[in-house]
DNA sequence: ATTATCTATAGATCTATAGATAATGC
DNA sequence: ATTATCTATAGATCTATAGATAATGC
């Protein structure tokens, strides 16, 4: 099953390269670097599970081209001082759906693995944190850029993978705002702080 | 080996069913709930591996004790006003040794695990997240200390799983005052921040 | 003829169980 | 005699490889 009804595309060395490389993308952000198994990912790309090996080498080898491509993606695309709100929604994005945000979630769901693949990973959140540590002028600013990384980590975490409620169904809005909030008194640079300020009234006196 | 020169003990289940707890609490905030292996968590407790699916059924039973038993600890024994910051010294710790704070080490490292064991994890948050609440008087406040905890979490995770530097190797006192400062704006009833206030002055202005 | 694709399988784990062995308590 | 402990192994995965098969390009 899989082959059943589908017509046999073309050979081409290449296309089959890619579609391994956007199923093995689809389903580590799903599952996790461990979860998914090659053969998964050979199946959802409609192409035998042996030639996965045979144009990555190993599975952690193709984790790394993974997450090579889509750490760049976002970051490149959008303006710093938007950067986190774009993360954060692109985490908390379509409540069901797969995640927006393909390069956090593959991080979120594979820190487990081990040293294995901690380069990878930590290749990502440096990206990230490179550019979030812009936002502020601080000295420590890159600590700074750090701690908010991993609070979109850890709310992508607990929302996403842990499902705790009431953050899980929450409304992105509502978080967006609570969240931005805090962060001023850690970044600068983020847009719309004080125009917005619709979540601070009622709670910030006792 | 592991009973190479062990001075044989006196046969006693319920010291057997200690010790195999004992053993699995601490694999599991190491390793989190798949990459500890049965048989390992079984030599650490110097016993068969064979006895913990006699005194526990499965592997899953025992992570759910584990985590049953380890949620509660710190949760009962910190005054709601210190939680946060116990949980995140507990977490931040010794950098390189074990983490003092289990129940957070062991949820960090088995949010991957899948639905398999999702129940307990969640059961350990809800303990934290129920105390946190506590802490505001927002009628959103189940959501900013779901929001809080996710903090504490994420941290933990780019710090001890990720290892991102420079927070993998920040002053814990740095990071507190930098956290704690933040959170000022999401709850009320943390101690210390006005009085405190060291990491405040270069930073808010710009 | 070249090379993309598939078949078959080795080899390494890991959880779990059935049944044998041996230390305890009466 | 009871029951805590251990031996041996079934059975399920999963990554990776060697070598067979078959579609393409000249």
């Amino acid at each position: 099953m899989g082959t059943t009804t589908s017509a046999r595309r073309r050979r081409d060395a290449q296309d089959t390269r890619r579609r391994l490389l956007e199923a093995a993308s689809a389903l580590f952000a799903e599952r996790g670097y461990e979860r998914a198994t090659v053969r998964e990912i050979a199946d959802r790309a409609g192409v035998n599970q042996a030639l996965l090996f045979r144009y990555f080498g190993s599975k952690r080898a193709l984790f790394g081209e993974v997450v090579a491509r889509n750490g760049e993606a976002q970051v490149r695309n959008t303006p710093p001082g938007e950067l986190l709100e774009a993360a954060l929604r692109g985490l908390l994005g379509h409540r069901g759906k797969e995640p927006a945000n393909r390069a956090l979630a593959t991080l979120l769901r594979s820190v487990g693995s081990g040293d294995e693949i901690g380069t990878a990973v930590r290749a990502t959140s440096d990206d990230y944190a490179r550019v979030l540590a812009s936002l502020s002028s601080a000295e420590n600013r890159a600590l700074r850029a750090d701690l908010a990384l991993s609070w979109m980590l850890g709310i992508g975490m607990m929302r996403v993978v842990v499902g705790k409620e009431p953050l899980a169904d929450a409304d992105p809005d509502e978080v967006c705002a609570l969240v931005m909030v805090a962060l001023g008194a850690l970044l600068d640079g983020l847009p719309g702080i004080s125009s917005q300020g619709s979540a601070n009234t009622e709670s910030s006196a006792l």
